[in-house]
DNA sequence: CACATACTTTAGAATAATTATAAAGTAGAT
DNA sequence: ATCTACTTTATAATTATTCTAAAGTATGTG
């Protein structure tokens, strides 16, 4: 029996096993999501602009929102918060790092950073996983 | 000449090095803020609910958003985003490092954690600060 | 002191992101 | 074919935050 891993999870497959049907809206998102060569970075609101402008037929607000929770805690998204009080959502959920510079997000692959040490989880936590984020600024 | 560094200062000189006049209400949010022995984490609203609940006449909610945006601008306030789309606020402005445990976060001293490897800023750009953000979860 | 000017506070309106609701639509199983 | 449960949608509601405009307060100048 092959090794199944999510990368190989088609985006019809990603529907599934986020206990969604795939009708054709979320199909259309998760297509939109995941059908394509590089992860990225978005807002629920970029999402839904940037595939209902191409569209006659618009899919509603309410849609994007369930589609992508349910994706979201599926562990097909993850999720991550700026300063200004919206979610984003990143295609990449395997574990890595962002630079933030003035709100936008560039990731940073998780071999790039190592740690020499780390606290332990305080009693009867254990730690899920270990996120940086390096705030940037102009070099003068 | 002392070194006079930001520990050091009144809750009112915070007002006044973040352009802000000590009027009454400020100079009350200032001392809730800074004037006890540990720092500690707060929204907005739980700032304003601790602070009116024991108040007969109630310092209103855009005072609250002014004052605490002066104070982070100046930097006596550190902010940062959970999931939930809500500014939170830290009066530890030291660099330091949180555990994040289901929507409650606790403080890591800076000095619990260090790293091995660090990228380097994109051309043009330099570090402003390193932050981990340590997720935990129950032990089984 | 008297007034002008600038800064403050406030209540309430406006906005933005998100979530809830309820009616109409659709799919899959029998 | 039809029943039932799941979906989609438009719209309302909610939450956090910001804006606005009016009324309040302080400070400086003469």
């Amino acid at each position: 029996m092959q090794k199944m891993n999510n990368k190989n999870k088609t985006f019809i497959d990603k529907l599934r096993s986020s206990g969604l049907r795939p009708t054709n809206q979320r199909v259309e998102i998760s297509k939109f999501l995941f059908d394509r060569k590089r992860t990225f970075h978005f807002t629920v609101e970029e999402l839904k602009n940037s595939m209902n402008s191409k569209r006659s037929k618009k899919i509603s607000t309410a849609t994007f929102y369930n589609t992508v929770h349910a994706l979201k805690s599926a562990g097909h998204l993850k999720e991550f918060s700026l300063e200004n009080n919206t979610s984003y959502y990143d295609t990449n959920i395997t574990s890595h790092h962002h630079f933030f510079d003035n709100g936008k997000v560039i990731d940073i692959k998780s071999d790039k950073i190592a740690f020499h040490k780390l606290p332990e989880a305080p009693k009867g936590k254990k730690i899920k996983n270990v996120e940086v984020v390096i705030r940037l600024e102009n070099n003068n």
